[in-house]
DNA sequence: GCCGTTTTCGGCCCGACTGTTTTCAGTCG
């Protein structure tokens, strides 16, 4: 099992428990380990051989014993018990957005619902509403639940789907049929939500490839074998396809299958079909079209054919560029990790500084930071950086953005620090009018230097809420306040729609990761996909700045 | 169930909002 099987285990174990109301620090042990198990920054088994598994944090004796009943078995004991008293089906139903594990046990016990596809039909003939503590408004809010869940049904988060693209394509390279090979398709313009993994290999042995793709070890099963492709799912349902296609062939079909629809019907339009074969590569097609070429992330026909043409493509970010992360927490509130691990693996990546911004005082929940706190914190980062060569960390800090848009701390507090991100954690449903009054209020304290994931949007769980964009984007042009890329999977807030509208508004971005483990600083991917599909250029994004640059710039807002 | 810079036992993550209620329970971050 992966590392994610597992965790996943460890979740749904937890979930059991809470439905069951079992010992709540015990569901807590659960959830911490399984939190631990997703963030590795290796493969488990490779601890397992050293036998070091209880080297996790948060993983004792009891959990060890399960995760290596897994990994020697690929089943636990425990958990197949747990399951035969509460149905993977009604766990199923705690992803719906209201729905807890209080709720969950009534609609189980009660209605005897062990689906969503029940829950749906129990919706309908208004049952819902019968259960103690629910009414007809509960029952209205499962509905509208179930209905945003169905919107993205099928879809496949891009932290899912592209790591494990990678390492099938990684897979199927080495098979010495395959001549060369690509992801293509949603995956490969970087789309924060995907349907399916699609690859394309070049190879002059069609059959033996689709041997070869069905012996990969992550396939659990085959759906459709064609002459010329083979398909099935992976784990955690991820469909897939391998295309095959002739060498000479390779690079008009690698075009074909990367770009969206529209882009394809237009691109293709008025290509005689003997220019196709033959490329040495993608750009010399796109050149033979009197185009420059088009990077993947744009090839949805949203205007780049046509500036293609005149040649005004921009020169997008890309990782290379990026020169630090300024949104990373530390332990000191929900991170993981100690601010020198955090520190010494952004090093490891290249970087030049971090920013330590964790939560301040208002989010409990996550340990934030009171004023005292934080002055020790500024202490142990000053200590940090007076031993740190080549490397600087930032003190910042993630204030809270209170209901009224007064932020957690006063202007003297926020004044002394390096980076200040404002988010908002709370009130997510005040009306559009109130929720624009409350940002446009934080756009304009000179001490707020950028607004953290601006929408709030979870993809596949939680709409953005509701945000008068146009004048929070004017406002943000007018104070100098930077918007963030919230790299994070989930998040990629704000979307590339707002990223490409902020080049107009001359708004600056940052792009974050906002890790709260070591491995979450390697997020910043999605980030610079999500910026590239939103056109934008290095220098569109202060985070590609040398340190003295962007503190300059920081400064300044201030002044 | 995990953990220990006074601890191998006794702590461990709290508070606002919502919807159901007439004083509170469940969800969420």
């Amino acid at each position: 099992m992966t590392n994610h099987e597992i965790a996943r285990v460890l979740v749904n174990i937890a979930d059991i428990l809470e439905i069951q109301e079992e010992n709540l620090f015990k569901i807590r042990a659960y959830r911490k380990a399984a939190d631990s198990v997703y963030h590795l920054d290796e493969d488990i088994r490779n601890l397992y051989q050293k036998d070091r598994i209880g080297d996790i944090p948060g993983v004792g004796k009891a959990v060890k014993a399960k995760i290596e009943e897994m990994l020697e078995k690929s089943s636990c004991e425990y958990y197949e018990g747990l399951l035969s008293q509460v149905p993977a089906g009604v766990l199923e139903m705690l992803t719906i957005p209201g729905i807890g594990h209080k709720t969950v046990k009534i609609i189980y016990e009660q209605l005897g619902i062990t689906s969503i596809a029940e829950l749906v039909q129990a919706v309908n003939d208004k049952k819902i509403r019968t259960l103690p503590g629910m009414g007809e408004k509960s029952e209205y809010n499962i509905q509208k639940g179930i209905e945003l869940l169905k919107e993205n049904t099928g879809k496949f988060n891009l932290g899912l789907a592209l790591p494990l693209a990678e390492e099938f394509l990684e897979y199927l390279m080495t098979s010495p049929d395959i001549e060369c090979g690509s992801i293509v398709g949603s995956i490969r313009r970087g789309k924060p939500l995907v349907s399916d993994i699609d690859i394309l290999v070049a190879s002059h042995n069609f059959a033996r490839v689709i041997e070869y793709t069905r012996a990969y070890k992550y396939i659990k099963k085959v759906t459709d074998v064609k002459e010329d492709s083979i398909s099935g799912e992976l784990g955690d349902s991820v469909k897939f396809e391998v295309i095959m296609v002739a060498p000479r062939d390779y690079y008009y079909k690698l075009i074909w299958t990367t770009g969206s629809k529209p882009f394809r019907s237009k691109f293709f339009t008025n290509i005689p079909e003997q220019e196709l074969s033959g490329l040495a590569s993608e750009s010399e097609l796109f050149s033979r079209q009197g185009l420059k070429y088009i990077p993947p992330e744009l090839r949805e026909d949203r205007g780049e054919l046509e500036t293609a043409k005149e040649g005004n493509l921009p020169q997008l970010i890309s990782q290379s560029d990026i020169k630090g992360d300024l949104h990373v927490h530390s332990e000191w509130s929900d991170g993981a990790e100690k601010i020198q691990d955090m520190a010494a693996a952004a090093q490891k990546l290249g970087y030049q500084y971090i920013a330590i911004t964790d939560h301040s005082k208002s989010l409990t929940i996550s340990g934030g930071l009171n004023e005292e706190r934080l002055s020790a914190q500024s202490r142990v980062i000053n200590a940090l950086n007076e031993n740190a060569k080549d490397f600087c960390i930032l003190r910042g800090i993630e204030v809270d953005i209170l209901k009224d848009g007064t932020l957690d701390f006063t202007d003297d507090i926020l004044e002394r620090l390096d980076v200040v991100i404002a988010s908002i954690h709370s009130n997510f449903k005040l009306d559009k009018e109130l929720q624009t009054e409350r940002v446009l209020k934080v756009i304009k304290n000179k001490n707020v230097n950028i607004i953290g994931h601006l929408t709030g949007r979870l993809l596949n769980r939680r709409k953005g809420y509701e945000l008068d964009l146009d004048k929070v984007l004017e406002a943000a042009a007018k104070n100098n306040v930077v918007l963030e890329i919230n790299a994070h999977p989930d998040r990629l807030d704000i979307d590339e729609h707002v990223a490409r509208k902020t080049r107009d508004y001359g708004i600056k971005i940052a792009i974050n990761s906002d890790a709260h483990h070591k491995e979450d600083l390697n997020l910043m991917i999605y980030g610079i996909l999500n910026a590239r599909r939103g056109w934008l250029t290095p220098d569109d994004v202060i985070n590609t700045w040398d340190k003295d640059k962007l503190l300059e710039f920081l400064q300044k807002k201030k002044d």
